[in-house]
DNA sequence: TGAACATATGAACAAGTATTCATGTGTTCA
DNA sequence: TGAACACATGAATACTTGTTCATATGTTCA
């Protein structure tokens, strides 16, 4: 269990002990890995991405969102609270009524790069 | 079950039909939206991230990721998988071995970006 | 205060996914 | 050719996750 780990799987390397330090000087932290994940984790869905995408264009609420893409609103804030607490969006109260925005310029640089990504 | 769609949920959308319209502009097909999707769900597991950290130094071999992270070696060949179905990573076979690299420039701006994210 | 509204949330279920195990494929070399 | 090696892959399983349903919280206004 684990021997599979630890024996000489293949020639290669033991020839480059220099870029096996450089990969684990490079790995970011435990910590940073995983927030990192994370964060890509909530852009891995279809709903959230078009949550965004909607509040591109404006801040809105929970339940005009809801409207604009055919869910329920449950689903919506739902995902609205895994949006926040990746820090992609803000959010503000006025009376019974909260309203969405992003809530830095990476979100949009991310998604942008991500696009160019598939439509090249 | 259709009703809660299309009822007037609050009073905010039908002040904004230009909002709504630009929305709806500015959405991605369907094609393109799961394509992005799918694209940050690849980038949404830290194995993969992880492999693609390694491969920021320098192509290698299955194995030798496999040895650098402690994972088996099926394992990684999933994961390899799965981001070469991406065209995250690329591979060119030298024997009996397939070495992996990045695929492009945009794998580290996405990763790079959403670093920067995490860690401000 | 209490009714109506906008949103948040817990539990449950269905659907998707990462890893393991066993085995298959392709290559080298004696 | 056949054994050894590096990698790929299908099936099974344990785990995660998105949505729904029911209900709770917080706000406004008559």
């Amino acid at each position: 269990m684990e021997d599979q780990y630890n024996v000489e799987c293949c020639d290669f390397i033991h020839a480059h002990e220099d870029i096996v330090e450089r990969v684990r000087r490079e790995l970011p932290t435990e910590d940073t890995l995983y927030d990192l994940t994370e964060l890509f984790r909530i852009f891995g869905d279809s709903t959230r991405i078009r949550i965004l995408y909607v509040l591109f264009e404006s801040e809105m609420c929970v339940c005009d969102i809801a409207l604009l893409l055919g869910m329920t609103q449950s689903a919506i804030s739902h995902q609205l609270r895994a949006l926040k607490g990746a820090r992609l969006v803000k959010s503000r109260r006025d009376g019974k009524t909260v309203f969405y925005s992003l809530a830095d310029a990476h979100v949009r640089t991310i998604i942008d790069q991500g696009l160019e990504h598939v439509t090249e």
